[in-house]
DNA sequence: TGAGTAAATCGTAGTCATTCCGAATTGGAA
DNA sequence: TTCCAATTCGGAATGACTACGATTTACTCA
């Protein structure tokens, strides 16, 4: 997803436009990868000085729940990048040093459901942890 | 595992046997769960009600250490069982409502290795959530 | 079996991510 | 342009977890 469909969205679901949630969607379009909202404050500390970080937390949880975002919760912290958009359902490998991601195709779902035919299933997570190639090469 | 061998392990590692150790992992040995270190203080209030949080964390990452425990992070909290040792590696299904855990045996992993071969993969996590057969029935 | 010692525990204070809240500001509809 | 609900700000509160000095205790070895 980028910036301006992420923006469609946003209006599409009744809010509102503001500099605030302008800046933390292009930062998270120009990563591309899982930012913590400490993350988000320190890289807007130039330009937003003063943007209190209730509105980080609170756009970052609404992003979320509109789907403009994706989360994850890794070392005690709730992480957030830019949905994807390039497959449907999909999981992640994530770099523990840089935090780029690597899309992966592969899930296991159907296989689980049809082990556990008498078990609701709501969620799953699935995700792969290590180094990608240019901080192993980096290293 | 039980708690004969947890204690064993514990031994082994040159740890001491204390009346806390041997409450918390009683406790795991009973619940068959994932519990958080507020759900252990609470449940040995009554029978040890001077035990430091101090002292159930740093027993709960000790154990999850020494393999004595399995760990996860849900909601926002650390959470420990008994580890399983029925089979070698596994993967849990998890109650959402009651804590209760289903093993897996499905694990995607080699097919991953194969997708990715350039990047060093250290760890993953597997699991899926959603409601048991009794908490269905029962709701 | 009875010190001696390092490990473990206690109690409490500190840290860190996150949430809450009232007051002030602002985007966008009318 | 005006107005109001949505948004933001600033700071305080919460809750999980960690740190730490003082005290107690499990185990070793004489």
């Amino acid at each position: 997803m980028n910036f301006d469909i992420a923006i469609e969205r946003l209006k599409s679901e009744g809010f509102k436009r503001t500099p605030s949630r302008e800046a933390i969607l292009r930062l998270l379009e120009r990563e591309d990868r899982y930012l913590s909202a400490g993350d988000v404050r320190k890289a807007l500390a130039d330009e937003h000085p003063k943007m209190s970080q209730d509105t980080v937390y609170r756009n970052l949880s609404s992003f979320s729940e509109m789907k403009i975002l994706e989360e994850t919760e890794l070392g005690g912290e709730r992480k957030f990048r830019m949905h994807c958009n390039r497959h449907g359902h999909h999981h992640h490998f994530i770099c523990m040093e840089c935090g780029r991601t690597e899309e992966l195709d592969v899930c296991p779902m159907e296989q689980v459901s049809r082990e556990l035919p008498s078990f609701v299933i709501d969620d799953h997570k699935f995700e792969v942890y290590g180094q990608c190639p240019d901080c192993r090469t980096a290293g």
